[in-house]
DNA sequence: AGGGTTAATGAAAATGACTGTCAATTCCGT
DNA sequence: ACGGAATTGACAGTCATTTTCATTAACCCT
């Protein structure tokens, strides 16, 4: 049987799923992950977490999105330019649909894509097969106004 | 009426797809890129050329892939830690299955995903859509021996 | 509640891919 | 060949991300 510890201690491992603290800082991020609706980078969500007049160190930042992505709590997208860009997704695997111009995101399924990517590696013999699939292109109101 | 140059200008700049003149360098980026058959970074590319003997600057061959990408001559993909690499492939619109061990890559074409991923952009009003889809797994070499 | 253990933090320096600069070199039409 | 323009490449600069390490703070235990 295990005895719960502190309803504050459990919360808030809960909600980070990684480490084993729960800290002021790994709150805030996971905080500003909630409230931004777009993929962002490293730097702006510590720019972000500033200007809300939170002090979290940048490399803090780093290591809590890195830690977030590899327990899945993040998706990540690494853009051409080669920045890696963070969003808080949906639990189901899915794909994005992301406006270049200004990080519009809307999050796509595609049974037939899953299917067909399994099928096209096991046809050639691979296996432990992952595959990345997004859509980049101009949203409604950025298309526009080109 | 537009004069052909020299044969070899032509031929070289013709192979080259880039830029106007043709240089030993160049031709030299491009050899290499032919006898590679995996997705390498500029840094491997420069290696394999300056191993094989022949001397060119880390900056020009930096400067070449990336006006070949340009191009389309060459296909890039940003790996998760953001660097670039770089394959010769051919010139059709197709995508990657690559061993994620020894780089083994397979040019696979999937019709039915290109047309879903562009009703899904319209269904949602995006235009100007392009797509990045990867496929990764261990190739029957490395899979056998985990 | 206090204390010790140890993970976590963060400022600063290091890393590493990539880009900008600019003088020297090379290509190529004439 | 000649000369203007494109190209090269050594080097310095940029910038995201990582490493280092001394300090701080979570949290388990009593
Ligand atoms: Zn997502
Ligand atoms: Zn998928
Ligand atoms: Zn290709
Ligand atoms: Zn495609």
């Amino acid at each position: 049987m295990t005895t719960i510890t502190t309803t504050e201690t459990a919360v808030a491992t809960e909600r980070t799923g990684i480490g084993i603290r729960s800290t002021r800082q790994r709150t805030a991020v996971i905080t500003a992950l909630d409230e931004l609706d777009e993929f962002r980078s490293t730097q702006e969500i510590h720019d972000y977490l500033r200007q809300g007049g939170v002090t979290v160190g940048l490399t803090t930042v780093y290591r809590t999105l890195t830690a977030l992505a590899e327990a899945d709590e993040v998706d990540v997208i690494v853009r051409e330019d080669g920045e890696s860009v963070y969003r808080r997704c949906s639990g189901t695997h899915h794909h994005h649909l992301v406006c270049r111009q200004c990080g519009r995101t809307v999050e796509v399924e595609g049974p037939a894509v899953e299917r067909w990517a399994d099928s096209v590696a096991a046809d050639h013999g691979f296996t432990d097969v992952s595959h990345t699939l997004e859509l980049f292109g101009l949203c409604p109101e950025c298309g526009s106004a080109p």
